[in-house]
RNA sequence: GGGGAUGUGGGGUAACCUGGCAAGCCUGCGGGCUUUGGGAGCCCGAGAUCCCGGUUCAAAUCCGGGCAUCCCCA
């Protein structure tokens, strides 16, 4: 089913809020939002990071310190130039993303080995403004996301936590949301700006092009360098500590959730994000029993009970299944009579069991039937590159160089397929074999080469 | 950033080119009756020409601007 038609259906967002790139999200999507955000604070409280609220502007002045970073968003910040009727002298924006709202307070905070490591994660909007075409949750003005931002007495601490990253984005995206992905190391031409090392991870949307959902940068000392954050280690030395930020794109990772796992009738929600996990139906008179049965399992999983008047259970079964309902509980005269519940799950199987037995089968089998996998195929040509692009898939193909002296070829692709070099893979080692597609050259890397949002 | 197209009830659309009936249809929404084990039926009802200006006896329709959306190109 097409994008669109699964936002309206699903009762995920409104687009008709009147300001470009902004739009509301409306309950159903907000709850599978708070349930993704439950979902990767646990991870990241779990590796010791704690949470913390910074404000939504920042001073120019900040902004402007790492000057690779000013570059690269100067042109997509929105500018608060004006408060009430006073023009400001020193003007504010809004955060497009946090780092220089929060290495002051770094600079203020970390004096000594004993402060580090810093691990901060940042729930919040940001805001950007986007001049290409928008697109709702894909790429909006305004998105929800969680940063972390952490700080390390060296380059080797610094690292591991990078992996540790990526690890919890593979608990959570892949194991919990049943995406696939693939992690890369983002060739250098498509770094974070101010970053030295940009990971990102990608899943493909099924109109055949990939999107961004985490990344997850090396700073170095870029940052600590212009924001003076430095230390004193244990032997008296001053040092600047090396940084690490990822991003969590919340938006992001809900579009792809509702656009990779749909089917004709509508939505597939994985268990552990679904608003609801099951939805009583009742037919006929039996609200008492509907009750029992509600208390037996509500506080182990989420349930609503759909008892609106007048609606025929026909009518509510369509409801859940294109709202992407795990489980639907049917309860009728039947059931209340054997003290039974019937279990109809969103992929069409029908069982009557027990009162109070597990729903946990049921779940894990819904989980189960969303495991897909992307259509990743190898080029050995730039004419299969083309022939891979053409039917939705990334191809894989032999490279010259992800480093600067390769840009010049991965021009030549971005010019012939509007495509993008997404990077080589970090989660597995990858040996080319044979010449460059694009430059005749030894390769020296695996890449994947996508259309991209 | 450049170009093109579009804007009609909550959603999808007809009428627009060639100005003139009460702005039609499907769906969704509210009420009533009848129903209820996989999208029921009948009756009633609420709900729209994006905004500002212009042309005209008359504008959803033509013109200008704004806003918004979609597509293509950089």
């Amino acid at each position: 089913m097409d994008y669109d038609s699964l936002l309206e259906l699903g009762d995920i967002v409104d687009i008709r809020y009147p300001a470009k790139g902004f739009i509301v999200i409306k309950p159903y999507g907000m709850m599978i939002i708070k349930n993704l955000y439950k979902l990767f604070e646990e991870q990241l409280e779990k590796d010791r990071h704690l949470p913390i609220h910074f404000p939504a502007i920042i001073p120019e002045n900040n902004l402007r310190l790492e000057g690779e970073h000013f570059k690269g968003f100067e042109g997509e910040v929105f500018w608060i130039t004006k408060a009430g009727l006073n023009e400001l002298q020193d003007k504010y924006v809004l955060r497009p993303t946090s780092e220089t709202a929060i290495y002051p307070m770094y600079s203020l905070w970390i004096k000594s080995w004993r402060d580090l490591p810093v691990k901060y994660y940042l729930s919040g909007t940001v805001w950007r403004y986007e001049t290409k075409a928008t697109r709702p949750l894909i790429r909006g003005r305004e998105f929800l996301w969680i940063e972390t931002h952490d700080a390390f007495p060296d380059q080797e601490h610094a690292r591991t936590q990078i992996n540790k990253d990526l690890e919890i984005a593979n608990n959570v995206i892949k194991d919990r949301l049943k995406l696939d992905f693939l992690m890369f190391r983002r060739p250098d031409w498509d770094r974070f700006a101010g970053a030295v090392e940009t990971y990102a991870i990608d899943t493909l949307l099924p109109d055949g092009k990939v999107l961004q959902i985490a990344t997850t940068h090396y700073l170095g000392e870029n940052f600590a360098k212009v924001f003076n954050i430095k230390y004193v280690d244990r032997d008296e030395n001053e040092k600047y500590v090396h940084q690490t930020c990822f991003g969590i794109g919340i938006n992001r990772i809900l579009a792809a959730l509702i656009y990779i796992h749909a089917d004709e009738i509508g939505l597939r929600l994985p268990s552990s994000i679904a608003p609801y996990q099951a939805v009583i139906i009742p037919i006929g008179d039996v609200d008492e029993y509907v009750n029992k049965v509600y208390n037996v399992y509500a506080n182990k999983y989420r349930i609503h009970i759909d008892n609106r008047d007048g609606i025929t259970p026909g009518n509510k079964f369509y409801y859940w299944d294109k709202k992407g309902v795990p489980i639907k509980i049917i309860i009728g005269k039947i059931e209340k009579d054997n003290n039974t519940i019937e279990i109809s799950t969103r992929s069409g199987k029908k069982e009557r069991i027990d009162l109070g037995e597990s729903l946990d089968k049921y779940l894990e089998l819904n989980d189960k039937d969303l495991d897909y996998k992307m259509k990743i195929y190898d080029a050995k040509s730039i004419e299969d590159v083309g022939k891979i692009l053409e039917i939705g898939g990334i191809a894989r193909a032999p490279f010259y160089s992800i480093y600067k002296e390769g840009e010049e070829y991965y021009r030549e692709i971005k010019e012939k397929f509007k495509a993008e070099i997404r990077g080589v893979r970090i989660d597995k080692d990858e040996k080319p074999e044979g010449q460059c597609i694009v430059s005749g050259r030894k390769a020296e890397h695996v890449v994947y080469i996508a259309k991209q949002y």
